[in-house]
DNA sequence: CGCCTTTGACCCGCGC
DNA sequence: GCGCGGGTCAAAGGCG
């Protein structure tokens, strides 16, 4: 299994190097070109190869980030002769030197020659000469080149030649190199298929497990897994000294965002166009921009029929319109927008919980069934600020408060909201996530969800008891945080039929914004928007079986280890850590999400990072921070055993 | 004066 | 096509 997830992780990194050895190409006759020699060129051949290696640029979403990648090449993998060639030759074209004739005539001497004497040195050696200064407006300007000599023309003539014939031997390059982007890109899925397919026996196999072999598996997942896997978090925050005494530190958590998208480059496209080209634009640090596209972005891996459109980089081209184009790109690469909400319930006699962000009202409506109104905020702490919440009271309790959070914020967070963001990032990030493009992968998902008790067996031991309720139902997928009841009320409490449940860390759990903001990084939330996203199918067609017996098969244990973590006070920043961490967890026996662990899990954890979903926590300024009064307190006996329902309507 | 809330109007999607 | 409901806009007014 390690062996797949290295060679996957091989692929990856060799096909950003590729990817951005391209685009650097691109960037280089880009520059040929504004140093006034477009008139040399066969505008033909430089706007294909242009967009041949814009193309390829973006192949797996690197467009943002490859450029930054350029100068490093990856030690680890053997540089194709060509790709040096490229580099090299690229190299030379971008130092040529346009003040001189005899450089320039070198220059067709010989195109091998090493880099020569740069515009400013030649100035240095050379004092200003008028000839000099004609020349360079001559060769640069191209507009009286028709004026100049015999001797210029010839120049120009060479000049032109030599460039076409790079640009001809840079255009065969780049196909070579799309070539090689296409055979990785294959491989890459033929490698995911085979990462699935193991994962789903690995959790065959842990269903036949004894549940006292769990810690086993969690160190082979961790070994697996480049991340921490929940438990090694809540042990990481629980026992600090423990943790960090390991070689954990505080710092690995930086290491998530080692594999975040900012190095992977996974292209994260944006539901709502101007984002997602404002952030290409600003080329956002990824460490708090991913996130944003939580709820509304898409990620995908496999993103190898997007890269075959040379339009990918128009903003027209963002998202799939058309029926045809949907056909046209296999399931998995098509781009589904659709933004995840989450819901918190809370009790709250609050007209609205103040959850560390500044919220503008901006309309208010009688919503149908409910006496109480419902209001409408959008955040105010950033101008443009997508991300808005309604708030409206539960018409059977009217001490309940449901807040819905909508978006993602495109500004950092402080840290009492950053910690609520991540929750219901990482709460909409599962939604999405667990909403696969295949309806054999959602039943897949629940089913193994269910059944292979990994959350509850094995990794997720505190939080067997947590669930949360997803609403798939239109217009948005919604995932509800109820905090509203009693641990063992809600571990007890039967899913209503028409949802389908599974054990789920998400909530149920105090947020301690100390923990998550003191960390500083967010932990991951691996989000995987499906192409092509669709709400999951009803809940009649998803196979619940086992779920129930799960539940109870793990019921003495989280009685037992709920009771021993209450008391515990750093138990609220074990619980945040641990829900992140879990989030950003791979979930090796997903059937979907599991190909792409490497990969989204690490978007997912800038995403997180970001502060996505919008921060929920609304309580007063004081300890129990988006935990309704009485609810969830830090400490509180009663969290360890919150149970939330995740279904799916 | 600026920010915020209120509130009616408007838009849009969906179902009949 | 029409009505309904959800969501948003924007003018008006309040408040510090």
């Amino acid at each position: 299994m390690r062996y797949i997830y290295f060679y996957l992780f091989c692929w990856l990194k060799l096909k950003r190097w590729v990817a951005g050895r391209c685009k650097s190409s691109a960037v280089r006759i880009a520059v040929m070109e504004k140093q006034g020699r477009r008139h040399h060129i066969s505008s033909k051949l430089f706007h294909h190869s242009v967009s041949d290696c814009s193309f390829n640029a973006s192949d797996d979403g690197q467009l943002v980030d490859a450029t930054n990648n350029t100068s490093s090449s990856n030690p680890s993998i053997p540089i194709p002769i060509p790709i040096k060639q490229l580099f090299r030759q690229t190299k030379e074209i971008k130092e040529m030197d346009f003040f001189s004739d005899n450089k320039i005539m070198n220059d067709d001497a010989d195109d091998d020659e090493e880099p020569r004497l740069q515009p400013q040195q030649d100035c240095n050696n050379n004092p200003p000469a008028v000839n000099t200064g004609l020349n360079l407006l001559t060769l640069n300007s191209g507009i009286s080149s028709t004026s100049a000599g015999d001797i210029h023309q010839n120049s120009n003539n060479k000049l032109m030649t030599s460039l076409q014939v790079e640009l001809e031997r840079l255009h065969e390059e780049n196909g070579e190199l799309k070539t090689m982007l296409d055979q990785m890109t294959k491989s890459y899925s033929q490698l995911q298929a085979q990462l699935l397919i193991a994962m789903q026996k690995q959790a065959q196999n842990r269903l036949r497990e004894p549940i006292k072999c769990e810690a086993n598996g969690m160190l082979a997942r961790q070994f697996m897994d480049p991340r921490l896997s929940a438990a090694a978090a809540i042990d990481h925050v629980r026992n600090p000294s423990v943790a960090y005494s390991s070689g954990k530190t505080p710092a690995d958590h930086e290491a998530f965002s080692s594999f975040s998208p900012s190095n992977l480059n996974i292209e994260v496209m944006s539901t709502e166009r101007d984002q997602y080209k404002r952030r290409l634009q600003t080329n956002i640090n990824c460490a708090e921009d991913a996130l944003d596209r939580s709820s509304q972005c898409l990620v995908s891996p496999n993103y190898t029929s997007k890269s075959s459109n040379p339009n990918l980089l128009d903003d027209d081209n963002d998202e799939p319109k058309s029926s045809t184009d949907q056909e046209q790109v296999p399931v998995a690469d098509q781009v589904p927008f659709r933004k995840a909400r989450v819901s918190v319930r809370a009790r709250s006699e609050a007209p609205m919980i103040s959850d560390g962000c500044q919220w503008r009202k901006y309309g208010q409506k009688m919503a149908k069934g409910n006496p109480c109104p419902r209001a409408y905020y959008r955040c105010t702490m950033a101008i443009g600020c997508p991300v808005r919440k309604q708030v409206q009271r539960l018409a059977e309790d009217k001490t309940i408060l449901i807040t819905t959070y909508e978006g993602n914020h495109s500004h950092p967070l402080p840290p009492a909201a950053t910690a609520m963001a991540n929750t219901t990032s990482a709460a909409a990030a599962m939604l999405l996530s667990g909403s696969t493009t295949s309806k054999e992968a959602l039943q897949y998902h629940h089913h193994h969800l269910a059944n292979s008790g990994f959350f509850s067996n094995s990794q997720l031991p505190f939080f067997a008891s947590s669930m949360a309720t997803l609403s798939a139902s239109a217009p948005f997928p919604t995932i509800t945080l109820d905090l509203t009841q009693s641990p063992m009320q809600q571990f007890h409490r039967i899913p209503p039929p028409s949802s389908s449940t599974f054990p789920l860390p998400l909530h149920g759990y105090p947020i301690n914004h100390q923990l998550m903001g003191g960390l500083g990084h967010p932990i991951p939330a691996p989000m995987y928007f499906p192409p092509n996203y669709k709400a999951p199918p009803s809940p009649a067609g998803v196979s619940l079986g086992g779920q129930r017996s799960t539940s109870t098969h793990a019921s003495g244990m989280v009685e037992t280890v709920s009771a021993a973590i209450a008391s515990d006070p750093n138990f609220t920043a074990a619980l945040a850590a641990a829900i992140s961490t879990i989030m950003g967890a791979p979930r090796p026996h997903q059937g979907h999400q599991e190909s792409i662990n490497i990969n989204d899990g690490d978007i997912a954890n800038n995403n997180a990072a970001r502060g996505v979903v919008a921060s929920t926590n609304n309580s007063p300024p004081s300890a129990n921070i988006g935990v309704p009064p009485g609810s969830l307190q830090p400490g509180s006996p009663q969290l360890p055993q919150s149970c939330t329902t995740f279904s799916t309507n």
